[in-house]
DNA sequence: CTTCCGTGGTTCATTATTATCACCGGCGGT
DNA sequence: ACCGCCGGTGATAATAATGAACCACGGAAG
């Protein structure tokens, strides 16, 4: 976090689905940077067309280059297209919302969602970058990651979000170790309070987890049947949309899953 | 270009639809970049997730960065979904491919496309940044974009990209009048061998352009009804788009199309 | 097998860039 | 008129970027 590039780039990690659109000395508040250093870095931003500032309010927008990017990398290697159906998929069966998340950098980039249409749902702030600590769909996908990152990130600060949150390395590294001999994550209102999540990993061509697949659910509504219904239906779209996005799952979660399934199966219900 | 951040920025425009994935002495050697400066610029990128490094090449690609930026831009500012029944509108009734760009920094940013169907059609590069005074698509936006753009522009450096390329500021700066009286642009062959190019203004809300719309034909194609039906439909086009992202059409640009459409209904044919 | 050239990646002293702080003009509420 | 907050600016002190040299590797050619 050191390099002044770094210190650029969290700016844009300051837009999402909630604050499309932030000032000046809020940006600075936010980053902890100072306006002056703010403002030099937003007109280099803009200049590159990643941001913009438009009406009379001056709040700085995302702009069209990053419309532009991310053309370029879902016509090269497309992912969005491929969650998205999996996602509905899973909204459908399960009757919850459903999202998907990649591994992006040191953090988790939520990129799909698809909600349920109960009237009660969970209603997810999709656009934020989540911590892996806190939710599922992290958990998930670190649990099968690179190791590097896995070590990278218990290293790193471990702030809760809820009272639920664990931020503990020696429970968190148990937790993980759950997560890769079931298959599967869950986080009881540890990212936010009254969702309860549920993940699993998708894979790239190497074997490690590229991101996750989750549904999420009022924490109260959370039955042992919903549960096991969600999971079973996780693994298998998780199982396609690896397949799809040309990715190999390993052995170590093909067995996990499968331990995971047969337990369920005997189970009465 | 002097800051760093602005020349780590540099490095997502080698990125594009032709080239998604870059190795690092290459970005070096495009950018005029130092390797050791690339390397160390590409893992802040890669640690903000806007690149990813995968494969056993060691190739650099856009990372699922990109996709949330874009997700979250649309979501609060939706225009690719705005345009892209446009652009599809514009296809099917000239039979040739249509385009939509928007203003993105000190360049133009092609964010949506509408390939015809005809076996020989122009079939353009897309997600490449282009510049303003070799298009159609640039010329027209330009012409109605805020005039501190414009002068900026004019006083770059303004590189020919074919043999047709204009590239004296007099001379452009007279184009962009004509831009401005007609309503429209036209580029032939400035950006690229045998393309012929017509595009249209798109505005904001504050009456100045935030791009263009633009149908390219094969030069040799070109006729003087192909001609009149392209101009006639973008126009049209152009006025919805406007209005459906919430622009305001300049009465400068309602005027020079007015005149433009009266002096195609006045000739025969 | 050796040589050569091209990768990707790393190091560290030099140097140029960047952060900081106080300040400015403008706007809206009190 | 006042106050606070906004976006934005400029000179100086402190920091971070630079780039040549270097390493290890891998493939191609001699």
């Amino acid at each position: 976090m050191s390099t002044t590039v770094a210190k650029a780039l969290t700016l844009l990690d300051q837009f999402s689905e909630d604050t499309p659109e932030v000032g000046l000395s809020d940006l600075a508040r936010r980053t902890g940077l100072d306006k002056a250093t703010v403002h030099r870095m937003m007109s280099v931003l803009a200049d590159a067309g990643l941001v913009e500032q438009r009406g009379a309010a001056r709040l700085y927008r995302l702009g069209p280059g990053v419309l532009r990017l991310a053309r370029v990398r879902e016509k090269s290697f497309p992912v969005t297209a491929i969650f998205q159906p999996a996602l509905d998929s899973l909204a459908s069966k399960t009757g919850e919302t459903a999202h998907a998340s990649l591994i992006s950098g040191r953090a988790l980039a939520t990129i799909d969602v698809c909600e349920s249409n109960r009237s009660s749902r969970v209603s997810l702030v999709a656009g934020e970058v989540l911590p892996f600590h806190t939710t599922a769909s992290g958990m998930a996908a670190l649990a099968f990651a690179y190791p590097e990152l896995r070590e990278r990130t218990l290293s790193s600060s471990l702030s809760a979000k809820t009272a639920h949150t664990v931020t503990d390395v020696k429970l968190l590294r148990q937790r993980l170790e759950e997560v890769a001999a079931s298959g599967f994550a869950e986080s009881d209102q540890g990212n936010e309070e009254d969702v309860y999540g549920i993940a699993v990993p998708v894979f790239y061509a190497d074997g490690f987890a590229s991101g996750s697949i989750a549904v999420a659910t009022p924490a109260h509504r959370m039955t042992p049947d919903l549960r096991q219904t969600i999971i079973c239906a996780l693994i298998r779209e998780a199982e396609k949309v690896t397949f799809n996005v040309g990715g190999t799952v390993p052995a170590s979660y093909r067995n996990a899953a499968a331990r995971s399934l047969a337990s369920f199966a005997k189970m009465p219900g």
